[in-house]
DNA sequence: CGAAAAAGCCAAAGCGCTTTGGAAGACTCT
DNA sequence: AGAGTCTTCCAAAGCGCTTTGGCTTTTTCG
């Protein structure tokens, strides 16, 4: 059932129907009620095909997903597009995925354009002068960055969490407890969220007069096998850290494996305090000693993204708009006071 | 740059041109190779949208995402998407996310199928008698099946890795080491795949004049949590398991956890072994106890799902052909003699 | 050498929608 | 009543590609 078949047994031009069922003001409310009637009883969808070739518009968003044999893609994608398709299922949007060259994201990114295959795009796990970013700034199709970027003259937007606020909080609360040392388990300090997130805990260190020195931080992808190797170059120092916080709960099992691993105890001899994108199938409270964590919940995250991008595409949000949420700090057991 | 312009350029009708691009065999190749030469010089990419409404093909592989408050993606499909996207990218496919309420994906496939939106499909997580699979198959759209169903009349493509043989040889092994009572930590039976893995388990058992008794089953979501309440049940009963087999690492992590709760050691007081689909985050050498394993890469599902689509959409692949990978037990240092 | 077959190319008709530029009729206003 | 203004609808022109059917020109072969 197409257009053609429908306005014919309407006796009306495709014009007609086509603007009727748009929502276009030119039709007479009784002629537009007549045609969506006749459009539901016939089941009749616009052939999206058609419809993009004589827009331009396609409906979908898209991302590109840098490949790679050596690339693995980060366990907190899968919770992102949870609320992405969430909220994207709701409004029929689909969403596609157009694999590139992890070294070469660009060409990928000028193809979906130029051909018009997606009417916005979402970027992740952004760098300082991110290049993908200023490159769909130039190429003028709408986009959300989930993350933030540094180092560009212009805004974008964007959706991020407090990442300095919540590391500056978490060890501005070791600090209180006494703790003198600490030391950080940090992402990919290429990527923005690691350097604020390690500009947050430098600011509450610096506001007791004390530092982070290179030796108390690390900077690796977040595996529980990095978590492990990095919480034992931390402790296996002399003057070790009291207190550690982590950049994610994956690492966080590393940490506790090397801990005990030392025969140390959590948190007697450590305190440790991981961020929590809030997986479904890895809880903080379950951890052997309940861990604190700072807070927020990715999923959301996408939800809100898939629904500015939607706002984006129809014209309802404009300018760089930059939303910035807040990070809960939630403690549990495995933080205590220093060790005498 | 259009194929008006272009044809126009050389001089040439754009039937000829097209074809020429095309490799149709009724061009002269000196003509061919003057189109293709001007085609890449300036840079011509024929519009995706024009040619999926003159052909109906979209260069596309689509996954209906089932999504929902409640629905949580697995963290598997970030490794499978891994290998999908690696072939796809090598391939120009681009792969096309349709998020669907998860109690009616019947709708959501009926539309990107009508729409033609993608060239083929792909299911994964399939159940017995699955309803989405009997629709992709009457609706004809070309498809491949991540795992199997049962209780059709019907053949279809699949790729499965041999679960029944993998948890065989596993519980096997465990008998072999004198072990006698079995546990199994299994994920949602509704799956085929746990129902598999719980066959092979009986057969070995059954091999052995054992038997697998309710008390000895745990059929939940495979979460590190339900790892630990499923490890908990069952060695929390008289006669414990000496052995348990357990369907995700994420779960084993549970498990891990309780048996330490309960003060016992693995694996002198329980041996365990875990299905590992190859995660680059967590990895079974690294547990506690370096963990057996029954492995399977699902990336490299993924890749082979991606080829097999991308030869069923090209025509080169055709019939209900199934694929099933042997998978490798890994023994490590999680598994011993049955205590005396 | 002439007829038949093959090779090489083209004009034009779709694919199914949106949108432009009118046109006809109804309504308002002086 | 006639000019001007809305209202409502339509024919037709794209969007950029593929494909059908046919038309020349060249090659093949008895």
């Amino acid at each position: 059932m197409n257009l053609k078949q429908l306005s014919h047994m309407l006796s009306l031009s495709q014009t007609t129907v086509s603007r009727a069922l748009n929502g276009y003001p030119e039709v007479a409310e009784e002629t537009r009620r007549r045609v969506m009637d006749a459009a539901k009883r016939h089941g009749y969808r616009p052939n999206p095909s058609a419809r993009r070739l004589a827009t331009g518009k396609s409906g979908m968003i898209g991302y590109v997903l840098p490949t790679g044999k050596a690339v693995d893609i980060d366990p907190h994608f899968v919770e992102f597009l949870s609320g992405l398709g969430d909220y994207a299922r709701s409004h029929e949007l689909d969403l596609v995925l157009s694999p590139a060259d992890a070294d070469d994201q660009e060409t990928t990114y000028r193809r979906i354009v130029a051909n018009r295959q997606v009417d916005a795009v979402y970027i992740s796990s952004p760098r300082p002068a991110d290049r993908r970013l200023a490159l769909v700034n130039t190429l003028g199709i709408p986009f959300i960055v989930h993350g933030r970027s540094e180092g560009f003259d212009f805004d974008y937007p964007y959706l991020d969490i407090d990442n300095e606020g919540a590391f500056h909080e978490a060890a501005r609360l070791m600090l209180q407890l006494g703790h003198k040392r600490l030391g950080l388990i940090n992402g990919d300090d290429r990527e923005t969220f690691a350097i604020h997130r390690e500009r947050g805990v430098r600011r509450a260190l610096a506001a007791s007069g004390l530092a982070l020195g290179e030796r108390h931080i690390c900077s690796v992808t977040m595996t529980e096998e990095n978590g492990y190797r990095s919480a034992r170059r931390l402790l296996e120092q002399d003057e070790p850290p009291t207190a550690i916080v982590c950049s994610s709960l994956i690492m966080a099992l590393g940490v506790v494996r090397a801990v005990r691993d030392l025969g140390l105890a959590i948190p007697g001899d450590l305190s440790l305090v991981a961020h929590d994108d809030v997986f479904p199938w890895l809880r903080p409270e379950n951890f052997p000693v309940p861990l604190s964590t700072t807070r927020s919940s990715i999923r959301l995250a996408g939800a809100r993204v898939a629904e500015r991008l939607a706002a984006r595409i129809s014209g309802l949000e404009e300018g760089a708009r930059g939303e910035v949420w807040p990070v809960d700090l939630v403690v549990r057991g495995s933080v205590a006071g220093a060790p005498a």
